[in-house]
DNA sequence: AATTCGGGGTA
DNA sequence: TACCCAGAATT
């Protein structure tokens, strides 16, 4: 494996070109609040910059410190992180929290975050390297796709990833990258995120272009390459959106760990591959003995591995205490706290009763929509 | 090593 | 459409 290139020209084009960011602060290194840095990482994971920015900022000011979010309860947390997805963040944020307060602090070396839950070897890192000023790389996929180009490995993702991720390490055997650790790993991400991008990379614009293998082949747009994935399977869901005399909804809590855990849901009968009759999925309604009426449309929402479809039956409900697990919510509160797919499930109850008005890029669809797309028979 | 976890922006 | 995003945990 040949030596990666020198870390100077690298953090010179950061001086100038870096990205002003909520999460970023200027300062030595080391100076950075771990608990701002913890939590824009984990924010980040899977999760584009533009759509953290102002979720970020929302948190924050509901939970300005470690403190605060480890004495909020679930429910406030689940509300405030809903429709960011990938829940087992939120849960493993707030139980890291706990865990930080438990032990009077944050752990400042690598192996002591790593052991806290939610973190794995990237976010390790990168809170090591950028709030504590720790010579370490982490490696995501701005940095995967850096260092294959550079050295124009082509292995398929993931299986490269033994070959990268030491590579990457040795970043931080040059003295300029050991002086700024956490310049210089935001440095990766941002040449990657603006210049070393996957598709039609501006290679021009690149400190490192006369030093990239990739680009010397003229390979750069076919790296790094991707074992196939599999294809997404669909399901199919009926749900139950019951009303009580003062215009509660009833929501019910999801179990604690899987999709969607430990948010909440409009009840419904379990997704399936086949579609449900309004008949057959009625045992799965949340209170016995309501007449139940099936709403015009479809709303649908795709997951990372299956694709959902679901329709909605509303009924009017007396006034009764909330069956175990369940909760009677103000509409406002109840929309707020819900996960996307949800969202859009409580979006068809909303909508106007005409067909053909939903849009399909919102995830909704009227009869008319349905029907194009062969889903209604 | 492969799956299961959300959701949105982009070409 | 398909791909990608400052990935982690489980099997």
């Amino acid at each position: 494996m040949p030596d990666p290139p020198s870390a100077v020209p690298l953090l010179a084009w950061y001086d100038r070109h870096r990205r002003v960011l909520p999460w970023r602060v200027t300062g030595p290194p080391g100076s950075a609040d771990p608990y701002r840095i913890w939590l824009s990482e984990v924010m980040l994971q899977q999760t584009t910059v533009a759509t953290v920015g102002p979720r970020y900022d929302r948190f924050l000011g509901r939970f300005p410190d470690v403190a605060a979010l480890a004495a909020a309860p679930w429910e406030e947390v689940a509300a405030e992180w809903a429709g960011l997805g990938y829940y087992a963040r939120a849960r493993n944020l707030h139980a890291a929290a706990r865990a930080v307060v438990a032990r009077g602090g944050f752990p400042d070396t690598e192996e002591g975050l790593r052991a806290l839950p939610g973190i794995g070897a990237y976010t390790a890192a990168a809170v090591a390297a950028i709030a504590f000023g720790r010579p370490t790389v982490p490696v995501d996929g701005n940095v995967e796709r850096v260092v294959a180009r550079l050295l124009a490995i082509r292995d398929p993702l993931p299986g490269a990833r033994r070959l990268i991720g030491p590579a990457a390490g040795r970043f931080m055997e040059q003295e300029a990258a050991r002086t700024r650790p956490g310049d210089f790993v935001q440095a990766l991400f941002d040449l990657g995120a603006t210049i070393c991008t996957p598709r039609r990379p501006a290679c021009a614009l690149c400190p490192w272009r006369d030093d990239c293998r990739a680009r010397r082949e003229g390979i750069q747009d076919g790296l790094p390459a991707k074992s196939p994935k599999a294809a997404r399977g669909g399901r199919q869901g009926l749900h139950f959106l019951a009303r009580d005399p003062a215009g509660r909804l009833l929501l019910r809590h999801r179990p604690p760990e899987g999709l969607l855990g430990g948010m909440l849901e409009i009840p419904g009968a379990p997704w399936r591959e086949e579609p449900w009759e309004l008949e057959e999925a009625l045992p799965h309604a949340p209170l016995p003995g309501l007449s139940w009426t099936l709403r015009p449309g479809t709303a649908h929402h795709s997951f990372s591995h299956l694709d959902l479809e679901m329709r909605l039956a509303e009924a009017a409900a007396p006034d009764s205490p909330a069956p175990p697990g369940m909760t009677w919510m103000e509409p406002g509160a109840a929309r707020a706290a819900l996960p996307t797919a949800m969202r859009r499930l409580l979006a068809l109850a909303e909508g106007p009763l005409a067909e053909g008005v939903g849009g399909v890029a919102s995830g909704i669809s009227g009869a008319r929509g349905a029907r194009r797309r062969g889903t209604l028979g």
